[in-house]
DNA sequence: GTGCTGAGTTGACAGATGTCTAAGTAGGCG
DNA sequence: CGCCTACTTAGACATCTGTCAACTCAGCAC
């Protein structure tokens, strides 16, 4: 039984929080991806993973830039996932990780103010 | 000794996530905000103010909207103004708060992954 | 003044979270 | 096959977090 289910689908629904009261059920689920990022390890690794040049980033360029071990980095890098906020996919040796784009800009979308004059 | 400083002056720097790598500090930062929206009672909170018709709300009309007690919704209610993006106001009897709109603006804006084709 | 009501503070406690070490799994190479 | 490297999983542990009951503070009315 799982403590919190992996959000596959990638709800995160659609108003911005501006716009009407986000729902119980919608709140949850964008708040577990919100959750997700906050933590500052999580940050900078979601920062690195969206931001790499080829789209993905290997694992063993992720670690080394914290002083953590790995199964520290690991952990988050799980929490990511289960949050729909990133992919992994292993290649040979190496495991890849990219960004899931689109649930990060119905996030952004969510915390859009811009109709305020 | 506080364990979190208050974050008066809204830093959040600015880049977008998928732009660049987030510095350590910035990230500490920008996480800090995404941790208070990282309850789904924070998260309807924030959302039930921001989205107040009045530009702003009172305490007694987002309290018995949730089955918790007062001292819940305060408590929670003060997470989210030290993260910065609320603010309070005592009128008389009542305490109003609004939204941190520009805070809210920053935070989409790191979210941004528009480039993208 | 006393009393009432709205909101915040304090202290306590169960449960979640971040980190580590140790062990396990997956793939490449000799 | 064995061995090494890359990554994940499992357990343990200290800290943090969400919640409540009890109390305090602020303002209004009498």
């Amino acid at each position: 039984m799982p403590k919190q289910l992996t959000v596959l689908d990638a709800e995160v629904c659609c108003a911005p929080l501006a716009t009407a009261a986000v729902p119980a059920d919608a709140a949850a689920d964008v708040a577990a991806a919100f959750k997700a990022m906050g933590d500052p390890v999580r940050l900078q690794l979601l920062s690195m993973i969206t931001s790499a040049a080829a789209g993905e980033i290997c694992v063993c360029d992720l670690t080394p830039a914290f002083e953590l071990t790995g199964p520290t980095i690991s952990h988050h890098l799980k929490v990511l996932r289960e949050a729909g906020l990133v992919e992994s996919d292993r290649r040979g040796t190496w495991v890849w990780y990219r960004a899931n784009r689109s649930r990060l800009a119905a996030l952004s979308a969510v915390l859009d103010v811009t109709p305020a004059d």
